[in-house]
RNA sequence: GGGAGUUUAGCUCAGCUGGUUCAGAGCAUCUGCCUUACAAGCAGAGGGUCGGGGGUUCGAAUCCCUCAACUCCCACCA
């Protein structure tokens, strides 16, 4: 192996990723194991890899590699989701460069268009998914659009419809006039925006007044056909009962109506009632027969409906409305105002309530199931704060918009017939059949399907079943294998878009959950806490962080600071420690690599106790690390696998096996240093699989296609304790005598005595261990304090280290008593308690002993302290 | 307007149903070392009245009340 004192990653990734490709590692077939499945979150076809996905899928690929490992067959697909208003408007927005108008083209032209365009863009996000090492079932990979999840959202829809859950009709609904579709309530942004207040005057009819009306849109006016009052608003009891006013500029005369929805202490509690454009005065169109005007066209500009200002876009139309009402007169004032204003998440344009024809689905029916399994625990959320925030969604869903009108996306599947009415089949054929049914003499080509394709998130809530064709055909054997899958990592912010519609799919389409865990992730930060904006140009790109710390010390970096539900503030300096991580690990390893061996050795005192002591370190370790993992910390278990092998093994370990320059080691050592490091790696692989790939092929002669990725991960075993314990007070010892070299200056060359007033808890057996750790020339046993000489005490047990003059006795005297007065205060505290009888009646026995023990063991120390004092004066 | 969460060392965070010296970890900092695996390293060290105030308790970072700051979600009165 190459012996480069730097570890370079960009070979040896690229060599093991095609190496698992080729093997065909990644891949599952359905067989006896226990199946181990995720479904990725598909991102958009289209999309580049950004900071988040790059969390995401790395603790997605953790999680997967960890269980194949634990012997799961483990599963995980990819895929990718069609997007449709983003995707189509990057295609709109690519011809338009071209000089191409959509509107001159037909919808297949155009779908041709975007066909060409997704295969020429779209799954670039996957292939910069390999480069971090996801270990993706890739002939499994999926897309929203492709053939078997066409037909599986058109079968659901179908069978919806048919069900009664799925309707059509006019509604309030959320415009985007940029992408010229509905929106569903979800896909609206509300942000603050600051505008105006402006207050226009209506003239009474028949009288010489006027009635000020507050309103943010004075360009909504053309619409107005009413306006309304609070009944018990005494500031307008002189208006007649049939009182009918006149809309400023327009000229039109329209009712005055009084209800109490109209909050008299807003603007002059007078509302104008624009039914067309807006969601409460809809409400009142409805429950007072007011005439709806829709004054806008599709894309925002102003229709010829009411014959002013055709053709202008709805702000610029505000703009000049302004001035026309202030030349009018029939602007009295205008403020300041900051109110919340909806914004297409897609497109970012204001959106535009607009009463429009759509589809709907019912969703309070569906929902149930689905807060029962959140609420119940069968699906478990991590963090559980989410529970809430789903729980009080579903209670109070309202339907979801589903129809778009867009053409990339799967066209809805219903069918008007020439003469009204409509059908609704998974096929042209078979509508044709349902239509014969009411008119005989139809023929295909009198139906005309309709225009609009089906919201994405129609597709999406069907991904864990649909990946494995389980819509189609719900009793496949992979399906019946693989679902429910185990755990879904996504974001919460796409709990309403995603997760809770794909549990209600779940129910309603498996009778079954779709998963047993979710993982919230947070959103990834910069170290200052600011959202990745491509504005702020604060989102590194991870590719780039990817070549220049390589995918393992990237993975470490992200899985560093996660934990599940916090925002994750993400600073390079965590790559620095993934890829110095990677070198530690690296160095070890060229370090025993670069021992010589002589089999004919005997294994020393000191090796194999250094080998016992790790192996239960190793498993101590280990089983804190499954705990970590049975609560989704991830972050903490690769912390616990980073210092088991930073301090532990290379710190600590290696260093008390180590040969001294030039010898040999033996065989029995070398063997086990091998079989330690291996499991180390195999411990390490889920968090970095290619360093430990890369190690793991070359510590032991490997056959073609093996690989640590299918290898055994080791499983928890029994550790103990009393050794662990032992083991710590030789290292304190170790730490101590390091200490004293430091003071005196005393190189780690030259080699000290130690001299021990043995007791208990002398871990005298580690004595070889002590000696090559601290480079100790002897450990000698004595009975008789040491004076002149440098004395440290470890739990009771009284040390000293001979300095001969170098010893300060000033200094040593100053110290022991200051620890001496230290635990002087501290067992006047522990008496305190002791001596409190409501203390010592009403706390739990094992609380007193312990303080007993506290008593005892500063006693103990007390007495060797004063003892060691004695020894220096004296 | 409603709800949830957060506040512990310079930074990022652990600290489970109050009780093992419980005030911790990693990073950063400081000091000393280029000791033949690694200076992307080694050996040490410093650093916090656990957001403020009050309460319950023998005992509070932990439970309760209150105030403050920040974050997020939901609602959307023109």
């Amino acid at each position: 192996m190459q012996i480069a004192d730097k570890y370079s990653p960009q070979d040896i990734e690229a060599k093991w990723y095609d190496y698992w490709v080729d093997h065909k590692l990644f891949h599952s077939e359905p067989d006896e194991r226990e199946p181990y499945t995720i479904v990725i979150p598909p991102p958009n076809v289209t999309g580049m890899l950004h900071m988040g996905h790059m969390l995401n899928n790395t603790l997605q690929d953790v999680l997967v590699r960890r269980a194949r490992m634990m012997g799961k067959n483990a599963c995980w697909v990819p895929g990718t989701d069609h997007a449709s208003i983003a995707t189509e408007a990057k295609v709109v927005a690519k011809l338009k460069a071209e000089g191409i108008d959509k509107a001159s083209l037909s919808r297949e032209e155009f779908l041709r268009h975007a066909w060409e365009w997704k295969e020429k863009h779209g799954g670039i996000i996957l292939k910069q998914l390999r480069k971090l090492g996801a270990s993706c079932d890739w002939d499994r990979t999926c897309f929203t659009m492709d053939e078997i999840r066409t037909e599986s959202v058109i079968k659901v829809f179908c069978d919806l419809y048919n069900k009664g859950k799925i309707y059509r009709g006019v509604r309030m609904v959320n415009w985007d006039p940029a992408a010229r579709t509905a929106l569903s309530d979800e896909e609206v942004v509300y942000k603050e925006s600051n505008g105006k207040l402006y207050y226009l005057r209506y003239k009474v009819e028949g009288m010489d007044k006027y009635i000020v009306v507050a309103t943010t849109r004075p360009e909504t006016i053309l619409g107005d056909t009413a306006l309304c009052v609070n009944p018990a608003d005494e500031r307008y009891a002189w208006l007649p009962e049939d009182a009918r006013v006149i809309v400023p500029l327009v000229g039109r005369s329209i009712r005055v109506i009084r209800d109490s929805y109209v909050d008299i202490e807003f603007g002059t509690g007078a509302l104008k009632v624009t039914p067309a454009h807006d969601v409460n005065d809809y409400m009142l169109g409805e429950k007072y027969g007011l005439e709806t005007i829709d004054i806008f066209n599709d894309d925002g500009t102003i229709n010829d409906k009411v014959g002013l200002y055709v053709g202008m876009d709805r702000f610029e139309c505000r703009k000049v409305i302004e001035k026309d009402l202030e030349a009018a007169g029939l602007l009295e004032k205008v403020e300041a105002y900051t109110n919340n204003v909806g914004y297409s998440e897609r497109t970012g344009v204001a959106i535009e309530p607009k009463l429009s024809m759509q589809w709907f689905m019912s969703m309070s029916e569906i929902a149930k199931p689905a807060i029962r399994a959140v609420m119940d625990n069968e699906i478990r959320f991590v963090p559980e704060k989410y529970r809430n925030t789903y729980r009080y969604w579903l209670e109070n869903i309202k339907d979801w918009c589903i129809s778009r009108q867009l053409w990339w996306g799967q066209r809805i599947p219903a069918y008007y017939l020439p003469k009204g009415g409509y059908v609704v089949a998974e096929t042209a054929e078979k509508a044709l059949e349902l239509a014969r049914k009411k008119d005989p003499s139809l023929t295909l080509a009198d139906l005309r399907q309709d225009d609009d394709v089906l919201d994405t998130w129609f597709s999406s809530w069907l991904w864990p079943i649909s990946v494995f064709d389980g819509i189609r055909h719900p009793d496949n054997a992979e399906i019946k294998y693989y679902y429910p899958t185990n755990d879904l990592v996504t974001a919460p912010d796409i709990i309403f878009f995603w997760v809770a519609r794909m549990i209600m799919a779940g129910y309603e389409y498996r009778g079954e959950k779709p998963f047993s865990n979710v993982y919230f992730t947070g959103l990834v930060r910069d170290k200052l806490g600011r959202k990745m904006s491509k504005q702020l140009g604060n989102s590194p790109d991870p590719l780039d962080l990817i070549a220049q710390y390589g995918a393992d010390g990237m993975r470490v970096a992200m899985m560093l600071c996660t934990s599940a539900g916090n925002d994750i503030m993400f600073d390079d300096a965590l790559c620095e420690q993934g890829r110095n991580f990677c070198n530690k690990i690296w160095n070890a390893y060229r370090l025993i690599n670069g021992w010589s061996v002589d089999d004919k050795l005997a294994q020393s005192e000191n090796d194999r106790l250094a080998v016992e002591w790790f192996e239960n370190r190793f498993n101590q370790a280990l089983s804190e690390i499954e705990a970590d993992f049975a609560s989704y910390r991830i972050s903490d278990a690769l912390m616990t696998a980073y210092k088991l092998f930073w301090d532990d093994f290379s710190g600590r370990y290696l260093e008390i096996v180590k040969p001294a320059y030039g010898s040999p080691v033996d065989g029995r050592t070398i063997a086990q240093t091998r079989s330690l490091f291996e499991k180390m790696m195999l411990l390490l692989h889920p968090f970095m699989p290619f360093i430990t790939e890369e190690i793991w092929q070359d510590l032991e002669p490997r056959k073609e296609g093996e690989s640590i990725m299918v290898a055994q991960m080791p499983r928890p075993a029994a550790f103990d304790e009393k050794l662990l314990a032992r083991f710590e007070l030789a290292q304190e010892a170790v730490s101590a005598v390091r200490n004293i070299r430091k003071q005196k200056n005393i190189a780690q060359k030259e080699p000290l005595v130690l001299k021990v007033m043995s007791d208990e808890n002398y871990p005298a057996e580690y004595a070889p261990v002590m000696m090559k750790e601290a480079n100790l020339s002897s450990i000698e046993c004595i009975t008789e304090k040491e004076s002149g000489a440098a004395g440290f005490i470890i739990k009771t047990t009284q040390y000293f280290v001979p300095l001969g003059d170098k010893i300060d006795r000033k200094a040593e005297l100053e110290s022991l008593t200051k620890d001496l007065e230290y635990y002087e205060g501290f067992l006047a505290s522990v008496m305190k308690k002791l001596s409190n009888e409501r203390f010592v009646n009403s706390a739990p026995e094992k609380v007193v002993a312990n303080e007993r023990a506290k008593k005892s063991d500063a006693e103990a120390k007390i007495k060797a302290l004063r003892e060691q004092i004695d020894a220096l004066r004296g």
